[in-house]
RNA sequence: GCGCCCAUAGCUCAAUUGGAUAGAGCGUUUGACUACGAAUCAAAAGGUUAGAGGUUCAACUCCUCUUGGGCGCGCCA
């Protein structure tokens, strides 16, 4: 919140000075100066004007650091040039303590806001086949997907988790034969079963249940029972990993069920398209001009034969979206879906909305390493390791915060022999042992009775408790920047970072003392170090245990 | 063949989207528990950011090419 508090002033002060100087709606920079700088807030202003209007950038800095010192004197206690032309800020203490105060106060709704309500955001993840239990690259998915959609919570956006179940199409007929097959096979019939069919255990439990329960093959829905099974399995998976969704929505609702008219929601946006010259029929079949909006080629909505394709479910349902009222839509694919993000994104535009309305979260794949050897994954071949097997060896918390430790963007290796380890080598028992001392000190202070009602925390002054307090107030600024990169990885980042710098402090400043002022301010303050952990951990999906 | 993503310390990865001396964890070496939890801390070693050009006051970041890896390219989902 400092942060963004800065910013603003800065910018009207600097906005001001950059327009007496020519240059209208200027933009710079406020960040963090690198470790080595002595500085809160570094702005990187003056080397831009400087550029523009071709003058020393140091003399335009000092002219801006007279403008900010008698401006903004409340808040900044000193700024400097350095370098090529930065200025350099620093914050008074007390705007420090006035956040840490509000952390204490605010607890868990520390950092969020109120007024993003314009915003009606849909996060749309996971939406894996109902053909089979989730495996550990869904994990990966399932993990960003809702952090993300935990943290635009947070930041006051009306956020709705949803999956799309993919249950209709050619892959539906071969589970219900898969399962078809295992079913005459427990009864005793001698049917080979397809190598093209999906060959995990799970079809056999299906069809076990089948049997037990003595089920008539004549009135026995494969299909329905198949789906029903699966999808079980599959949300008990996702429970024990901390994702729960809002919504689920059927594929068979915008593609099979039909209104009084007899038509679907495929059907009604089809004819939406092609009304607005979108689409258009070639060679017996209904085709998306989606080369109108950038994509390589135009795509096949509606095959010759008369059936539609999965493009065709996925505009129906898009469109469906935006219908229900959402004005931005998140999308985590796994990378391998790429090739799909352009006719999307033509979609979108055709409907009527900016491009930015639909934001794409590519997430690449994990590939899976045992004793050095490359695990193959594929649902055909029954060759994979599922998520609930990781979850149960590795544990919830430190499954999720791997996952969420790198960015989508880069390929993720999980050796699984690695992340059987319980130990240190894991960076989740990091962060939590920060809230376990720190819940060992308040059951230790428990029996003090000189610990004073207000703490006065400009007795928190060694170099240990400001850097402290400094990394608590940067608990808005990583929420934004997660934002505004639509990835949580920035969160693991700063925890640990928070987690190390903790450390520190407890190394350096011992809480309980015979000073029972600076004790009192020291427990207000592990008590905000407490807050950040549990809401930072939270927005992960980690937990936060008092006791390790 | 065309397209998308990636290449950073021995290993796994960050780097506030173009900022200052590129940072963590693990591993390696050395040291610290007779006061709040040593799942910790202190210190050391480890880098031509795959390579070559270019743009810029400033490049891991942007552009071009090369090399190497992942993934796509269907009237499948």
């Amino acid at each position: 919140m400092i942060k963004q508090q800065l910013t603003e002033k800065l910018e009207e002060i600097i906005g001001k000075y950059a327009k007496e100087k020519g240059i209208e709606n200027f933009v710079f920079s406020v960040e963090e100066p690198p470790k080595n700088i002595a500085a809160d807030f570094a702005v990187n202003a003056a080397m831009l004007i400087a550029k523009k209007i071709k003058a020393n950038p140091r003399n335009i800095a000092a002219e801006i650091i007279d403008l900010i010192l008698s401006g903004m004197g409340d808040i900044i206690n000193k700024a400097d040039i350095a370098g090529a032309g930065f200025i350099n800020l620093h914050l008074k203490d007390e705007v420090l303590f006035d956040e840490l105060k509000k952390i204490v106060s605010e607890k868990d709704k520390y950092g969020s806001k109120a007024s993003n309500n314009k915003e009606k955001i849909m996060v749309e993840f996971v939406s894996a086949n109902p053909t089979g239990p989730l495996h550990i690259g869904h994990g990966r998915g399932a993990a960003i997907g809702d952090s993300l959609a935990r943290i635009l919570k947070h930041l006051g956006y009306n956020t709705t988790k949803e999956y799309y179940l993919n249950d209709v199409g050619n892959q539906m007929l071969v589970l219900a034969e898969s399962a078809r097959v295992r079913y005459l096979q427990l009864m005793g019939d001698e049917v080979p079963f397809p190598a093209d069919h999906y060959q995990g255990d799970y079809i056999k439990d299906i069809a076990k249940r089948l049997v037990d329960e003595g089920r008539n093959i004549d009135e026995i829905d494969f299909k329905k029972e198949a789906v029903k099974d699966i999808l079980a399995t599959i949300e008990i998976d996702l429970k024990d990993f901390a994702v729960e969704f809002d919504n689920w929505f059927s594929e068979g609702a915008i593609a099979l069920d039909q209104d009084k008219n007899g038509k679907t929601e495929v059907d009604k946006a089809c004819e939406y398209l092609v009304s607005k010259g979108d689409a258009y029929v070639k060679d017996d079949a209904l085709w998306l001009a989606s080369t109108k909006f950038g994509d390589d080629k135009d795509r096949v909505l509606k095959r010759s034969d008369g059936r539609y394709t999965y493009l065709a479910s996925d505009v129906a349902y898009h469109k469906n979206k935006f219908e229900r009222g959402f004005t931005k839509l998140v999308n985590l694919w796994g990378a391998d879906h790429h090739g799909y993000v352009a006719r999307i994104n033509a979609c979108v535009q055709m409907l009527g909305f900016p491009k930015e309305a639909l934001k794409v979260v590519l997430y690449q794949l994990v590939s899976l390493v045992r004793n050095g050897q490359p695990v193959a994954m594929s649902t055909r071949t029954g060759e994979f390791i599922t998520l609930k097997e990781v979850v149960d060896e590795v544990g919830k918390d430190a499954c999720r915060f791997f996952f969420l430790l790198r960015a989508p963007d880069s390929q993720l290796e999980f050796d699984l022999e690695l992340a059987k380890k319980q130990s240190s080598e894991n960076p989740v028992f990091y962060v939590q042992y920060v809230n376990a001392r720190c819940n060992s000190i308040f059951r230790e202070s428990k029996s003090r009775t000189d610990i004073t009602k207000n703490a006065d925390f400009s007795l928190l002054n060694t170099k240990e408790e400001r850097a402290l307090i400094k990394q608590l107030t940067a608990f808005c600024d990583t929420l934004s920047l997660c934002e505004k990169t639509m990835s949580p990885h920035h969160f693991t980042s700063y925890l640990i970072e928070l987690a190390d710098i903790y450390h520190k402090f407890y190394e350096k400043c011992r809480v309980l003392s015979d000073d029972s002022a600076l004790t009192s301010a020291r427990l207000k303050l592990i008590e905000a170090v407490c807050v950040i952990i549990k809401n930072g951990l939270g927005l992960l999906g980690v937990s936060t245990p008092e006791k390790m």
